[in-house]
DNA sequence: TACCTCTTTCCTGTTT
DNA sequence: AAAACAGGAAAGAGGT
C-alpha cells in the first residue's frame, strides 16, 4: 500500500513546531504563507486529488473532513505536524500519525490508507465507513470515548460550527477569504461584510443549507450582541469582535 | 425525555 | 426603491 511513496519520511521542521499551534494559528503565521504559492480559494478540493498530490490545503480539508464526518476531537491533533503536503503525509508511519495526533493519530492513518487503496470509493456509502471506521475501532480496541480529552495538544478545535469562529477563521484565512470579509481595524477586531450573499452562501454550504442568506445569517450575527460575541458598529456590514470573542487578535495568535 | 444553546426562519418596522 | 438593520417570536438541530 505504502509502496508508491518513494519519499522518505520529512516532517516539518520542528524548531519551529509549537505544540500548541492550532489550525488557526497555523494558517495565519506569515512564516507559512509562502509555502501556499499558486493556490487560490477556487482549487479544487481534496476529494478531487490523490492523496500523494494533496497540498497542504488539501491536507488540511482532510483534516477537517475527517473530524468532522467522524467526531474527532481536534484538540488531540498537533496541527504543526500537518502541515505538511499529501506527499509528505503518505510518507508519515503510523507511530507518527500517533505521535502527532495521539489516538486519534490511529483513526486519520487508517482512513488516509483506505483513500489510497480504494480511492474515493472508500467514502460513497457513508453508513458503510462509518461502520468500517467502527470496526477498525473495536478491533484495535478503542473506543469513542477514548479519542476525547487524550493527548491534547491543541487550544482551537476543528470542529467549531459556531458562526462567528467561522466568521472569524474565514478573516483569517486569506486563501478561503475570497474577499468575501476585510478587516476594518485589525487591532480592534473591527471587519467588514464586502459580499453578503457570497458570505451567506459559504455559510449555507457549511452548515448544508442552500436556503441561507445574508438576512437571516445577519439575524444570528446580531444575538451574539447579547453575548458580548461582538459588539454593534453602527456602520453598515461592519462588525467588531466582543469581549468574548477569541482567537482573532494577532498578538495572542 | 427534557432541557439547553445556537441558530434558522419569519416577521414588522426602521434606517441608510 | 433596495438593501441592511433591529429585534420579537417560534421552530429546528444537535448535544447532554
Amino acid at each position: 500500500m505504502l509502496d508508491s511513496v518513494t519519499h522518505s519520511t520529512f516532517l516539518p521542521n520542528t524548531s519551529f513546531c509549537d505544540p500548541l499551534m492550532s489550525w488557526t494559528d497555523l494558517f495565519s503565521n506569515e512564516e507559512y504563507y509562502p509555502t501556499f504559492e499558486h493556490q487560490t480559494a477556487c482549487d479544487s478540493y481534496w476529494t478531487s486529488v490523490h492523496p500523494e498530490y494533496w497540498t497542504k490545503r488539501h491536507v488540511w480539508e482532510w483534516l477537517q473532513f475527517c473530524c468532522d464526518q467522524y467526531k474527532l476531537d481536534a484538540n488531540c491533533i498537533s496541527f504543526c505536524h500537518f502541515n505538511i503536503s499529501g506527499l509528505q503525509l503518505c510518507s508519515m508511519t503510523q507511530e507518527e500519525f500517533i505521535e502527532a495526533a495521539g489516538i486519534c493519530g490511529e483513526y486519520l492513518y487508517f482512513i488516509l490508507q483506505n483513500i489510497r487503496s480504494q480511492g474515493y470509493s472508500f467514502f460513497n456509502d457513508a453508513e458503510e465507513t462509518k461502520t468500517t471506521i467502527k470496526d477498525y475501532a473495536d478491533s484495535s480496541c478503542l473506543k469513542t470515548s477514548g479519542i476525547k480529552s487524550q493527548d491534547c495538544h491543541s487550544r482551537t478545535s476543528l470542529q467549531s460550527s459556531h458562526l462567528w469562529e467561522f466568521v472569524r477563521d474565514l478573516l483569517l484565512s486569506p486563501e478561503e477569504n475570497c474577499g468575501i470579509l476585510e478587516w476594518e481595524d485589525r487591532e480592534q477586531g473591527i471587519f467588514r461584510v464586502v459580499k453578503s450573499e457570497a458570505l451567506a452562501k459559504m455559510w449555507g454550504q457549511r452548515k448544508k443549507n442552500d436556503r441561507m442568506t445574508y438576512e437571516k445569517l445577519s439575524r444570528a450575527l446580531r444575538y451574539y450582541y447579547k453575548t458580548g460575541i461582538l459588539e454593534r458598529v453602527d456602520r453598515r456590514l461592519v462588525y467588531k469582535f466582543g469581549k468574548n470573542a477569541h482567537g482573532w487578535q494577532e498578538d495572542k495568535l
